[in-house]
DNA sequence: TTCCAGGGAAAGC
DNA sequence: GCTTTCCATGGA
């Protein structure tokens, strides 16, 4: 068992003036987790290191990390690329959507603080496995059972007692898993479960990892149709590898939320039908027109939490 | 009981 | 090749 403890506690200075309280940990951050210690913390696990965050202003995030770098960078390196801090993907619009939405545009520009994280890409392909017709709670139940299943006991020791985490399962473990037991950490889905494993046994073999490690260099449409040959792995759900777990950022996933404020905000009569293949690849080619092309699946996803939270008046995120 | 939840794949045209 | 139908599960 690994005992981890705090060993370090930085202080981010994004470059730009983001606001990132509150919206910072939206949506796709299916890991991370509050925690209580003495106050609230956000907490998650990359890779074996544990990473809190104590505080989040407008003007600072405050870190705390079981050791002094994470993937070969410094934390203070890391927690900028991880958030993607260099994106300001409100600037990154183009000119004239402030004039030609400006409705939206007041709506959106409190949501300048979502980011978009940059996850592992074995993570996020079974996180977004498991994301199929069914509700955000089921997703992060999911996601976290598996973890506790088939990944790698932390426990973090602090002052006020230890705290358990889980590292994220190597492909290696989900590849050598038994199916039914599987199925048990993915709501009783057998065909998932299969569909895991499976995916898990070609990313070991290679048949996956080159188009995710040189997706900077690959076309989009190469990464999306190497992950859509696997089984579980459809349109919507490769779209969402690409943005969350690749960097990609031009990749723009379209679900029933994204289909409702297409027509709503921007009047794309096409949203009103189904979304087939067809319709599909038709409304990211509107979206990219109004969005922009490099950052459109960034924008869409600003868009798609605050059609959700000022529109829908949900409150889970 | 019914219907929805950040779809996918098989069957049908 | 494109569209419609079926599939699967938990929770409100």
């Amino acid at each position: 068992m690994n005992k981890e403890t705090i060993i370090n506690k930085i202080i981010i200075q994004p470059d730009g003036i983001f606001d990132l309280k509150e919206t910072l940990f939206s949506g796709q951050s299916f890991r991370w987790s509050q925690i209580d210690i003495l106050e609230p913390y956000h907490a998650t696990v990359i890779g074996k290191r544990i990473l809190l965050i104590k505080e989040i202003t407008a003007g600072y995030i405050e870190v705390l990390c079981s050791d002094d770098s994470i993937n070969g960078m410094s934390i203070s390196d890391f927690i900028g690329w991880y958030f993607s801090l260099d994106i300001d993907v409100i600037k990154a619009l183009p000119e004239n959507f402030c004039a030609d939405f400006p409705e939206v545009w007041r709506l959106l520009k409190p949501y300048s603080g979502v980011r978009i994280l940059r996850q592992n890409p074995f993570e996020i392909i079974v996180t977004f496995m498991c994301a199929q017709g069914i509700g955000m709670h089921l997703i992060r139940r999911q996601v976290s059972m598996i973890a506790e299943r088939y990944g790698e006991q932390i426990v973090l020791d602090t002052p006020q007692g230890d705290l358990i985490f889980h590292t994220f399962p190597t492909p290696l473990a989900l590849a050598s898993a038994d199916p039914s037991e599987l199925s048990r950490c993915t709501n009783n889905n057998r065909v998932r479960a299969a569909n895991i494993i499976t995916m898990a046994r070609s990313f070991e073999s290679d048949m996956l990892t080159p188009a995710c490690v040189l997706s900077d260099d690959c076309p989009l449409v190469t990464v999306l149709d190497t992950l859509c040959t696997q089984s579980g792995i459809g349109m919507k759900i490769a779209d969402c590898i690409a943005l969350f777990g690749l960097g990609r950022f031009d990749a723009f996933p379209i679900d029933t939320h994204v289909k409702q404020y297409l027509w709503e905000w921007f009047g794309i009569e096409a949203a009103q039908h189904t979304l087939t293949g067809k319709n599909y690849r038709h409304l990211q080619d509107e979206a990219r027109k109004i969005l922009g092309n490099n950052y459109a699946g960034y924008a869409g996803h600003l868009l798609f939490h605050c059609w959700r939270k000022e529109i829908k008046k949900m409150k889970a995120f």
